[in-house]
RNA sequence: GCGGGUGUAGCCGAAUUGGUAUAGGCGCCAGAUUUAGGAUCUGGUGGGUUCGUCCCAUUGGGGGUUCGAGUCCCUCCACCCGCACCA
C-alpha cells in the first residue's frame, strides 16, 4: 500500500456526502436473494414519522446498523430494510390545528427523517422501503383482516371497552396506563361498544411458549405476566330462577367458604336478579359505576363499595343459599365477570364482607397454629394448612402451590368433576385484541353494513378501501369518515344500498407485520412475495426498545402465529422445500432474537446545592437539617455547597474553595423537594437531575447539529461508546469531543506516511499479537451487542498504534497490517471516515464489503503472562513468566520472590493455591 | 401490594463468569503552542498516605461461604422498570 500520503484535516463534511453519494450511485446496499450465499434479516422497529430524527432513534438505530454492517462482512447476505409506521393520531391533530391535510403532513416528515437516516450512514436498502399509509401497503392490511375473518380469528363483538373521550376512540388495553389515555394521559372510561377484535386469547398458551427464540428475560417475564395465566376451575352456580350462574377460581378448594357471590354490575344476569325493592340502589350504582373513570375505580385503597340485588343462588357443593351482590371490585371482563365470595380466605372479599357485615366461614386450619375463630377474624387467611368444613374435602393438606400442585385444589376439582358440577379451567389475563378506531387517519376496515344489518366483507379485488382525501377536520371532533357521504355510501354484495364501516384497524396491526412487505413492497399481487419469504424469513435479529414488549411485541408473535394457521405460509414453505432449505417450525415465531436499548435522557445538570445547618465538631460538621435548593441561589446555612460525595450518613460537601465533611445523624431533618414524601440520608446522592429529552423542557440535543459539527462517525461512535446499550442513559455533550479526538487520531494513522527504524522481532509480534486479540475481543463484542467494549479496544488500538509509530520498531508489514486490521474493524461502526482512508491506502473495493478481519489464534496467544503471587490472599508481587509454566516452576519462582519472603516473616507457608500461570497464593 | 432489575472514581463505564478491581473515555491538574480564547500536543491524576518502584483501605451498608468475592449466599438501604381489586 501507498505510504506517502498528503496529509489532510478530516473533513467530516465532505467526505460523507461524497460516500452518500458514491454508495447510492454503486447500489452498495442492495440485498437480492442468493440461496448460494447464508442470509441474514436484521431489522429494527419502524419509527412514527414525527418529523424529525432524535437522539433516541440514532441511539437505536445506528448500533442496529453497525450490527448488519459486521454481519455483512462475515459473510452473510445481509437484509437491513426501514419503513414508516405512518398511520396515527399526531397526524390529525396537524390536520386539526394547522390545516394541513394528514398525507401532506406525513409525507414530508417522511422525506425529510429519510434524508436524516441517510445522513447517519445507514446501510439501509431503500429499494425495499414500506409506508404503511401507502394504500399499496394498507390494502394488505386490509386483505389480512379479511383472511382472518374468514380463518375466525377476527370477529366484530359486543364488549365493555376503554373509551377515551378526549381522543374520541376506543383503545386497547395495552394503551392505557393506570387508567389514563397513555398518549394524552387523559381519564379513560367502560363503555359497552360493538367493536372489531382479533382472537389473541386463543394464542394465550401458546404465547406463553418462548421456545426457540433468544429473547431478553425481563421481556419474556413481562408478557408472560401480562398474559397472566391463572389455573383453577369454572363451578356453576345456579340462580333461585334456574339462571346457570358461571364462577371462576383459582381455589375451588375454599368452596365450602363461600358466603355470597359477587357480581360485575355490567353482569346480564343482575337484572334477573334483582328484586323490587332493590332495583333502585342497583340501577343507580351502576350507573354511578358507567359514569367513573377507570382511574377511579382502581384507586388503591379505595374502600369497597356495592349493592345487595335482593336475589339469591344455590351453592353446588352443599345447596347453601347464599346472597349475591354487585360491586365494582370484580372486573366484566375477567373470567366470567362473577366471583364466589369466600371471605375467610381472600382479602378483597373479606375487605367486602367486613364493609357489608355478611358472614365469615373459616375452611384451612392454618399450618401449626390455632384453628380460626369467627367471629373475631381480623385478615383473610391465604396460607398453607388443613381443610376443614369442607364435606369431602375435609381433611385434605393445602399448600401454597397453584392449580393441580396443591393436594386441596386438585381434590375439590376431582369431585367436581365427577359430579359434573364444575371442571378444571384455565383463565387469562389477557383479553382479546381491540383493533378498532374511530379515527380517520388509518387503514379502513374493509367491512360493509347492508340494509338488513348483515355485514359483509367488502371483495379483495376492491381492495384497498380508500382513504377519501377530501375530509373535513374542522366540522366537529371525532372521526371526520362518519360524515363524509362519499365514502360512507356504498353497495353491498347483492348491489344494494349500504353503509361502509367507519372505523379503522389500529396502527399496530400494520406494524405486526411489516417485516413482511420489506420483502417485495412493490408487489401489487400479494402481501408478500414467497420467493423472497422462503430465503429471507424469519428475521433473525430484531432490535427496537422494551417499551413495547406488552403491545408490539407481542402483538407481532401473534400474528405470525394467526398467519401460519391460517395457511398464508404454505406457498413459502412450499419455496423452501423447493430451494432445499426445511421450513418445519419457521413460522412460529416472527423474530429469532431480540435484543434492545435503554433510552437516552436529557443532560444531566450541575447538582443541587445543599444548605446544611447544625454545629461544628472537631474539623467536621454536625448536621440538624440537611435541605436541597434548587439551583445555586444565595442560600444562608452553615454549609452552603454541592455534594461531591456521600458514604452511609457522611457527606462531603464542597463549598466554595473547600471541602467540608458533614455527618448526618438520625435525629437530623433531611429535606430534597423532588423528592415527595419524608426524605432521608440515603436519597442525597440521587438527586441530580436527570430527564427525559423533551421540548418543554428544553434540553433537546439535535442530531443533525452534531452531525454538522462533529460528523456522523463521530455522533455513532460516541452513542455506541459511552452507554451500556441495554441500559441507555443521561446525555453528556462534553464527552463527544472523546469520540472526535478518536477519529482524528485514526485519521492521522490512516493517512500519514510510516517509516520503519530499527525494526525488532520483539515489537512486530508484539503489536502483531495486540492486533489479533484486538480482533478476537471486538469480534465477541460485536457478536454479543456490546458496542461500548468494542470501541473501548480500538481505542486502545489506536493508543498504542501512535506509541508504534514514534518508536518505529515494526516493519512496514506489521504496520499495515495493524492499521488495516483498525479501518476494518471500525468500518461497521463509523463507515464513512473509514472507507475514505480505505481508499486513500489504495484499498481495493468498498471497506464494508471486506471480509472481517478474524484473530489467528497463535499470533494473539501471549508468550508471557504476568503472574500474581498472593499471601493470605493479598497481592505481594507481579513476576513475568512463560506462558506454559507449570505448577511447580510457578511455587517455585513465587518462593523465591524477595517480596513475598518478606512478607512471609520466615514463616512456613500452609499451603500454596498454583494457578499457573495467572497466580499463585501463599497461606501461612 | 406483587414481579423484575440496578448500585464500581467527580461523571459514563470495564473486569474473558470465583483469581492483578477501576480497561477505555469524559473531566480535572501542570506544561507547551497561541495576542487571547478555543482547538491541538506532552505529562500527570484517580480515596487516604510519612508521596515511595512502599503500605493501608475500597465495588450502596452489614454479615457469611472460600486459600481467594465486584462476582456466590443471607440481610438491610436506595434507585429504576413492569403490573396493580385478575377472583
Amino acid at each position: 500500500m501507498a505510504t506517502n500520503l498528503l496529509w489532510m484535516k478530516y473533513g467530516h463534511g465532505a467526505i460523507e456526502q461524497k460516500w452518500r453519494e458514491r454508495w447510492e450511485a454503486d447500489g452498495l446496499y442492495r440485498a437480492r436473494v442468493d440461496w448460494d450465499r447464508p442470509k441474514h434479516y436484521a431489522l429494527t422497529m419502524l419509527p412514527y414519522p414525527s418529523g424529525e430524527l432524535h437522539m433516541g432513534h440514532w441511539y437505536a438505530v445506528a448500533p442496529s446498523d453497525a450490527r448488519a454492517r459486521y454481519m455483512r462482512m462475515k459473510g452473510y447476505n445481509v437484509l437491513f430494510p426501514m419503513g414508516f409506521d405512518a398511520f396515527g393520531l399526531p397526524a390529525e391533530n396537524a390536520a386539526i390545528q394547522r390545516n394541513i391535510h394528514p398525507p401532506t403532513w406525513t409525507y414530508a416528515n417522511i422525506d425529510r427523517m429519510r434524508g436524516q437516516f441517510k445522513s447517519m450512514g445507514t446501510m439501509f436498502d431503500w429499494e425495499r422501503e414500506a409506508v404503511s399509509c401507502d394504500p399499496s401497503y394498507y390494502r394488505w392490511s386490509q386483505w389480512f383482516f379479511k383472511r382472518l375473518v374468514e380463518g375466525g380469528l377476527a370477529y366484530r363483538g359486543e364488549a365493555v371497552v376503554n373509551w377515551s373521550p378526549s381522543l374520541q376512540t376506543v383503545l386497547a388495553n395495552e394503551q392505557v396506563i393506570d387508567g389514563k389515555d397513555e398518549r394524552t394521559g387523559q381519564p379513560v372510561v367502560q363503555k359497552m361498544m360493538a367493536q372489531w377484535f382479533f382472537a389473541l386469547t386463543r394464542y394465550a398458551e401458546e404465547l406463553l411458549s418462548f421456545d426457540g427464540i433468544d429473547w431478553p428475560d425481563p421481556v419474556r417475564l413481562m408478557q408472560t405476566n401480562w398474559i397472566g395465566r391463572s389455573e383453577g376451575a369454572e363451578v356453576a352456580f345456579t340462580t333461585e330462577h334456574g339462571d346457570r350462574l358461571e364462577v371462576f377460581t383459582t381455589r375451588p378448594d375454599t368452596l365450602w367458604g363461600a358466603t355470597f357471590m359477587v357480581l360485575a354490575p355490567e353482569h346480564p344476569l343482575v337484572a334477573s336478579l334483582t328484586t323490587d325493592d332493590q332495583r333502585v340502589a342497583v340501577t343507580a350504582y351502576q350507573e354511578t359505576t358507567a359514569r367513573r373513570s377507570e382511574i377511579e375505580r382502581m384507586e388503591a385503597d379505595r374502600e369497597k363499595t356495592g349493592v345487595f340485588t335482593g336475589g339469591y343462588a344455590i351453592n353446588p357443593v352443599n345447596d347453601e343459599r347464599i346472597p349475591v351482590w354487585i360491586a365494582d371490585y370484580v372486573l366484566p371482563t375477567y373470567g366470567s365477570g362473577a366471583i364466589m365470595a369466600v371471605p375467610a380466605h381472600d382479602g378483597r372479599d373479606f375487605e367486602f364482607a367486613r364493609q357489608f357485615d355478611l358472614p365469615v366461614f373459616p375452611v384451612i386450619h392454618p399450618a401449626g397454629e390455632e384453628p380460626l375463630v369467627e367471629p373475631g377474624m381480623a385478615e383473610s387467611y391465604v396460607g398453607p394448612g388443613v381443610m376443614v368444613n369442607s364435606g369431602p374435602i375435609t381433611g385434605v393438606e393445602t399448600n401454597l402451590e397453584k392449580g393441580r400442585k396443591n393436594p386441596s385444589v386438585a381434590a375439590a376439582i376431582d369431585w367436581l368433576e365427577e359430579r359434573s358440577l364444575g371442571r378444571e379451567a384455565v383463565n387469562y389475563r389477557v383479553r382479546d385484541w381491540l383493533i378498532s378506531r374511530q379515527r380517520y387517519w388509518g387503514s379502513p376496515i374493509p367491512m360493509v353494513f347492508t340494509e338488513s344489518g348483515e355485514v359483509e366483507p367488502v371483495p379483495d379485488d376492491a381492495l384497498p378501501v380508500l382513504l377519501p382525501d377530501d375530509v373535513d377536520f374542522q366540522k366537529a371532533t371525532g372521526n371526520p369518515l362518519n360524515w363524509h357521504d362519499g365514502f360512507l355510501q356504498t353497495v353491498d354484495s347483492e348491489g344494494e344500498p349500504a353503509r361502509r364501516e367507519t372505523d379503522t384497524l389500529d396502527t399496530f396491526m400494520c406494524s405486526s407485520w411489516y417485516q413482511l412487505r420489506y420483502l417485495s413492497p412493490d408487489d401489487e399481487l400479494e402481501p408478500f412475495d414467497p420467493e423472497e419469504a422462503a430465503y429471507w424469513l424469519p428475521v433473525d435479529v430484531y432490535t427496537g426498545g422494551a417499551e413495547h414488549a406488552t403491545m408490539h411485541l407481542l402483538y407481532t408473535r401473534f400474528f405470525t402465529k394467526a398467519l401460519r394457521d391460517i395457511g398464508l405460509y404454505d406457498a413459502t414453505a412450499e419455496a423452501m422445500r423447493s430451494h432445499g432449505r426445511d421450513p418445519d417450525g419457521l413460522f412460529d415465531e416472527p423474530m429469532l432474537m431480540y435484543r434492545s436499548q435503554g433510552q437516552i435522557l436529557g443532560e444531566e445538570r450541575d447538582g443541587d446545592f445543599v444548605v446544611v445547618d447544625g454545629e461544628r465538631v472537631e474539623g467536621h460538621v454536625v448536621a440538624s437539617s440537611v435541605r436541597v435548593e434548587v439551583g445555586a441561589g444565595p442560600a444562608d446555612g452553615l454549609v452552603v455547597g454541592e455534594i461531591v460525595r456521600r458514604t452511609e450518613n457522611v457527606l462531603q460537601v464542597r463549598a466554595g474553595d473547600e471541602t467540608v465533611t458533614v455527618e448526618i445523624p438520625g435525629s437530623a431533618t433531611v429535606d430534597i423537594p423532588s423528592i415527595s414524601g419524608t426524605n432521608d440520608v440515603n436519597q442525597l446522592k440521587h438527586h441530580l437531575e436527570i430527564q427525559r429529552m423533551s421540548k418543554s423542557r428544553g434540553n433537546v440535543i439535535d442530531p443533525d447539529d452534531l452531525v454538522a459539527q462533529y460528523g456522523a462517525d463521530t455522533v455513532r461512535t460516541y452513542l455506541m461508546f459511552a452507554y451500556e446499550w441495554q441500559k441507555g442513559g443521561p446525555w453528556d455533550s462534553r464527552g463527544i469531543v472523546g469520540a472526535r479526538r478518536f477519529l482524528d487520531d485514526v485519521w492521522k494513522l490512516g493517512t500519514s506516511a510510516y517509516e520503519p527504524d530499527a525494526v525488532t522481532d520483539e515489537a512486530v509480534a508484539a503489536l502483531r499479537r495486540l492486533v489479533h486479540q484486538t480482533r478476537a475481543k471486538v469480534d465477541r463484542d460485536m457478536e454479543s451487542f456490546k458496542w461500548n467494549t468494542a470501541v473501548a479496544a480500538l481505542m486502545s488500538l489506536r493508543n498504542e498504534l501512535q506509541t508504534v509509530q514514534k518508536g518505529r520498531a515494526v516493519d512496514e508489514a506489521a504496520w499495515s497490517e495493524a492499521v488495516d486490521t483498525l479501518l476494518l474493524l471500525l468500518a461497521p461502526i463509523a463507515p464513512f471516515i473509514t472507507e475514505e482512508i480505505w481508499q486513500l491506502r489504495g484499498g481495493e473495493g468498498s471497506v464494508h464489503v471486506q471480509p472481517w478481519p478474524e484473530a489467528d489464534p497463535d499470533v494473539a496467544k501471549d508468550e508471557s503472562v504476568t503472574m500474581v503471587v498472593q499471601v493470605n490472599g493479598k497481592v505481594r508481587d507481579r513476576i513475568e513468566v512463560g506462558a506454559g509454566i507449570t505448577e511447580t516452576e510457578a511455587i517455585e519462582l513465587a518462593l523465591a520472590s524477595e517480596r513475598v519472603q518478606g512478607f512471609l516473616e520466615g514463616g512456613e507457608p500452609k499451603k500454596v493455591i498454583a494457578r499457573p500461570p495467572k497466580l499463585v497464593n501463599i497461606v501461612v
